[in-house]
DNA sequence: AAAAGACGCAACCGCCTACGT
DNA sequence: TACGTAGGCGGTTGCGTCTTT
């Protein structure tokens, strides 16, 4: 029988102990080996979202959360995506501080979380309700200017109608990390 | 001080993809 | 080629904590 909930200290300790010595994979068989009675899936997101020493966790700082929304900007929902740009943080991090503040604040400033374009002003909430921590000269949410969204800025073959998911399943690592920089510090310079 | 409601986050679920056989 | 399995991902849920009434 599985075990499900929240992690105990003791749990923790063994699959910390187990992976530290035996390295990530082969999470199938992570919980008989550690001794424990969670399934495999369990102990991976275990291990990627809380016990990692590369984690840092909490305490989003501004130059952060305004990267995550750059990155919102171009990717989307593509919290991996996300998180891989931005040290230590995990995809289920990113992922809840979007749903639980970036998307309040940006509906606060007036702009739509998912589209990151202006609201329309039927929908647009009352600004006296803009949080008080709301940080003076923030920046609206950045605009590419030439490049729109990812999309129109990546090289995209126009006869077989290739686009993002095309040129994401396509790049090296590489590739892609280094244009999403060229894209971020475009944007940096503006 | 207590109850109700709102919030934040850890963890689960189901789907998709890659890979091995 | 078809199938099974494991890993990875985003969406969603549930519960503990905090805030408000």
């Amino acid at each position: 029988m599985m075990k499900k909930g929240p992690w105990t200290r003791e749990e923790d300790e063994l699959l910390f102990s187990y992976v530290s010595r035996e390295g990530e994979g082969r999470w199938g068989s992570v919980p008989k080996k550690a001794g424990l009675l969670r399934c495999g899936k369990s102990c991976r997101l275990r291990w990627m979202n809380y016990l990692r020493l590369s984690i840092k966790r909490g305490d989003i700082s501004a130059d952060e959360e305004d990267l995550i929304i750059r990155l919102h900007r171009l990717l989307g929902n593509r919290w991996s995506l996300i998180a891989g740009r931005i040290p230590g943080r995990t995809d289920n991090e990113i992922k809840n501080y979007w749903n639980t503040h970036l998307s309040k604040k940006l509906i606060s400033q007036g702009i739509d979380p998912k589209t990151h374009k202006p609201l329309s002003s039927s929908s647009k909430p009352d600004h006296n309700l803009t949080h008080s921590s709301s940080t003076p000269n923030q920046p609206e949410a950045t605009s590419l200017n030439s490049h729109e969204n990812i999309s129109n800025a990546i090289p995209i073959n126009p006869d077989n109608g290739s686009g993002l998911d095309d040129f994401l399943s396509h790049s090296p690592d590489d590739l892609f990390s280094s244009f999403l920089d060229s894209l971020i510090n475009e944007e940096m310079c503006e």
